[in-house]
DNA sequence: GTAGAAGCTGGAGTGCGCTCCAGGTCAACC
DNA sequence: GGTTGACCTGGAGCGCACTCCAGCTTCTAC
């Protein structure tokens, strides 16, 4: 199966416009063209856009991933570098994580004041 | 107690030059000044850049905590509505966290693929 | 009374990650 | 064969959240 390139927007939940962006800094290898010089994205070229997009979700920034994308280019050599960078950024995922978790309880604990006050308010007026 | 501006950067974790830009965009009061015009921050200051932090760390967007600080200034009749922006915000934080939780499967998925390679590559070898 | 550290102001600059635009090509349908 | 719509290119622009700078003042210690 080939896509055009809304086809892989619409696929792959990035706009057209970052598709041919991240194609320009090197994060996507060029796909093939059409007899009219269109993009044409195979399903492999698919499955590396969704990857990218859950590497960017996660927050990794894009110069790190264009630094996966060119030893993934390397090929099977690379293999141990790779997989100690996704080792590394999945550790900063979980901190990441715990980060969130802990501010959660910040925020928890504001709600809670907040419903409190509202609670202390009600009794002002029915007492 | 009464804090330099390179105190409160200290204890709250942002830079000096963060601080009097918050001041500028109106997301914290303009604290005291000391007899020689420098800035003097309360403990209320501070506690209030601390809870800034929290907010940032959970990605709001600088114009929200400024819309959130705008209600503060007006007092106690805006409690309901700042607690409802909280309410949302948490909300937002947990399905942050449910999405990177969910990408994190995605990179154990990955990481597990490499361990694999590994194995079959020293197989290979030893075979 | 002078050197050095810390702070002040207004404004310019930075890095990131897109996003938009003008002006052109190409294929398909009426 | 003319219009429409999707796609093309190179390059400019944008929003966010800082960060840095020049040139000045003020306090502290010697």
């Amino acid at each position: 199966m080939t896509y055009s390139i809304a086809q892989a927007a619409e696929h792959s939940g990035l706009s057209i416009d970052t598709l041919r962006y991240y194609e320009r800094i090197g994060l996507v290898d060029p796909p093939a063209r059409d007899s009219g010089g269109r993009r044409s994205y195979s399903d492999d070229d698919l499955g590396w856009l969704v990857f990218l997009t859950r590497l960017r979700t996660t927050g990794m920034p894009i110069r790190m991933m264009r630094e996966y994308a060119q030893l993934r280019h390397r090929g099977a050599a690379t293999a141990g570098r790779r997989k100690q960078m996704l080792f590394e950024h999945r550790a900063s995922v979980r901190a990441r994580i715990a980060e969130l978790q802990s501010c959660l309880e910040v925020l928890d604990y504001k709600i809670s004041h907040y419903e409190e006050i509202e609670h202390t308010f009600i009794e002002g007026i029915t007492a």
